[in-house]
DNA sequence: ATGGATGCAAAGCGTTTGCATACAG
DNA sequence: CTGTATGCAAACGCTTTGCATCCAT
């Protein structure tokens, strides 16, 4: 199930941090990639159910990156409308928003894929902490504009990229705080 | 399970086309990653195994990628010296020559991790085709020197990067041969 | 001798799938 | 109505592990 490139992205409603059209009321912000995806699935006969609807706005719900138990569980837990969407409808749903290009994955972290929103922004890699797994966001144009001639010298049609930076993170590279210091001296 | 690195590396043995230790019989090629092996397991009170050798020898009889199954179909096929090795064991000694960093995980392909060794070798990223899967290396010194940068900046202690490049290789791209393209039209 | 290593088979874990049922268009 | 989608539970594929046995040192 590979992704294919979302065709019209809208950029201009994000900011770089990715907050999603400013202004909008919470409960709109996941309305745009909902519509997107509604228009992926009529396009391929498929329906946008009342369950894929659920899983969309899950997702688009805020900006984190994301694997796929944290929405079964999260959906598990609020129970959207009465419906209850089942663990495999949630996989389901989550390779057809692969393929329609609104989330992709990023990493492999904890032996777990992270996915994170495709969907108007900008490109950027990942710094991945061995000791807390957490994932933090960089940009760097020249890596991309490297890759495009990479590819093009060896023939090779680039869709696209995914590179991880493993290392410790700052947090996790700070000794321990001066309170607890003490102690560990005793 | 994560990789360190490896203390001595021995680059200057290897050409970058990645063919090693020129001039010695191929059953000889092996024998500096076992011993280097040997070395690390000696130090952490383990030991080096016939299974063991078995397994490191088979992994660096040629300078492929490989996946772990491949080394237990290897293995099964050839039992070396009357030493069938289990399918549990080259799993734990892959795991354990990924610790001594003599190999590592360069790529996540058809939902399988890729090895490679590294051992003396000049880091190296892969393109990745995603219709026939093949892993294609590239080398830029531009790409790690803008990591290690952008890394310093962010604080981040970096031990090591995974670049996967995907796309279609110059091969699958490649429209379908003079010959059949007649029939084709039909 | 003895602590580490192996092989086997069973368990784990995330993910996928077959099938009967439910529902969107 | 009709063909898609869902939920459930069972199947899957890769990997790990418990345990009795084996063997390198």
């Amino acid at each position: 199930m590979f992704r294919q490139t979302c065709a019209d992205k809208v950029g201009e409603q994000f900011s770089d941090k990715g907050i999603a059209v400013k202004n909008l009321a919470p409960e709109n912000v996941s309305a745009a990639p909902a519509e997107k995806f509604r228009e992926y699935l009529e396009s391929r006969r498929m329906r946008l159910t009342q369950e894929r609807d659920i899983v969309v706005r899950e997702i688009f719900a805020d900006h984190e990156h994301f694997e796929t138990d944290e929405i079964v569980a999260r959906l598990t837990k609020k129970r959207v409308g009465g419906t209850r969407v089942s663990r495999a409808t949630i996989y389901r749903t989550i390779g057809h928003l692969e393929d329609a290009g609104l989330i992709r994955k990023v990493a492999r972290s904890n032996d777990r894929e992270v996915y994170e929103h495709d969907y108007g922004y900008p490109q950027h890699d990942h710094f991945i902490c061995e000791k807390c797994h957490s994932l933090i966001e960089f940009r760097n144009d020249a890596i991309s504009k490297n890759l495009e001639t990479i590819a093009a010298d060896h023939g090779f049609r680039m869709t696209g990229h995914r590179l991880e930076v493993h290392g410790i993170c700052s947090q996790c590279a700070r000794p321990p705080s001066r309170r607890h210091r003490k102690l560990d001296m005793i």
